[in-house]
DNA sequence: TCTTGAACCTCAAGTTACTTGAGGGTCTAT
DNA sequence: ATAGACCCTCAAGTAACTTGAGGTTCAAGA
């Protein structure tokens, strides 16, 4: 059983150190045996939940979803159906940012169209494009 | 002259009070001229600096970037063209965030689906798909 | 005129999900 | 045995606000 101190997990689960000791510290991990010399010892088990946090925050999961999440991995008696429902759910949010990220895109890019047509010439005093940024809606 | 008291330029601005005092504490508006009774008092000038304020926080620029470009706003030497290109960057950096929600997006609906398939009679202790996300890549 | 209630004031602390820093032990290899 | 990498704890910092406590001012109705 070769145990794995807190810098090696953090490698094999793209974490970092302090991030580690983190999730520990808000209950998210349990808190880890320790060596001898008080140091951290982890095992494939940890390897496996730390993987699973990461994989659900990269979701875009908040630590209290994780947090549930976990603990739906944890109860054998509730079913991967409640975790379903947590991802539709997530998965409702991410398309509505995905849908405000591409109206903001457009509006970046015409924005930066509309300098280059009426700005190409250079500084100009004339220029209204930041004076349109400030008119109201 | 029609003085607008916070509350109300807030309301035309779409924020809140508090932001607004926020924003004068860290110096992204002047401070605001007084009644008085002590109480803000803001004019047109004020509703189309925030108006500006505003919308470039919508478009997710940060409030060091919103700083720069006020400050080119400004600035009547300074063209538009800066502004341009703090825009371009910005573009990019939406981009880029727009192609990870796309690609998490597909991940979740994923997810769902193999949920979906598997799971679809209801609980059951032999569904791995939480056991998967654990697994390493 | 008085009084209520909404809106305002300041200052401090809370939020999210970590990161960074200070000051100091432990482990491993030479 | 000693250097250097890695680890420890605890506290504070980060972004961009929000929330709360405790108190003042304003506008309108009785």
């Amino acid at each position: 059983m070769p145990h794995l101190r807190i810098g090696a997990l953090a490698a094999r689960t793209g974490t970092n150190a302090p991030t580690i000791r983190y999730y520990e510290g808000i209950g998210l991990l349990r808190p880890a045996d320790r060596q001898a010399g008080g140091q951290r010892a982890y095992g494939e088990q940890d390897v496996k939940r730390l993987t699973f946090i990461r994989r659900c925050r990269e979701f875009g999961f908040s630590i209290e979803q994780v947090r549930s999440l976990v603990a739906l991995v944890q109860d054998r008696e509730r079913s991967c159906m409640d975790a379903r429902n947590v991802a539709h759910e997530h998965l409702l949010a991410v398309r509505a940012k995905l849908n405000e990220l591409k109206v903001l895109e457009r509006s970046i890019a015409g924005f930066i169209a509309t300098c280059d047509a009426s700005c190409a010439g250079g500084p100009g005093p004339d220029c209204t494009i930041l004076e349109d940024l400030a008119r109201p809606s």
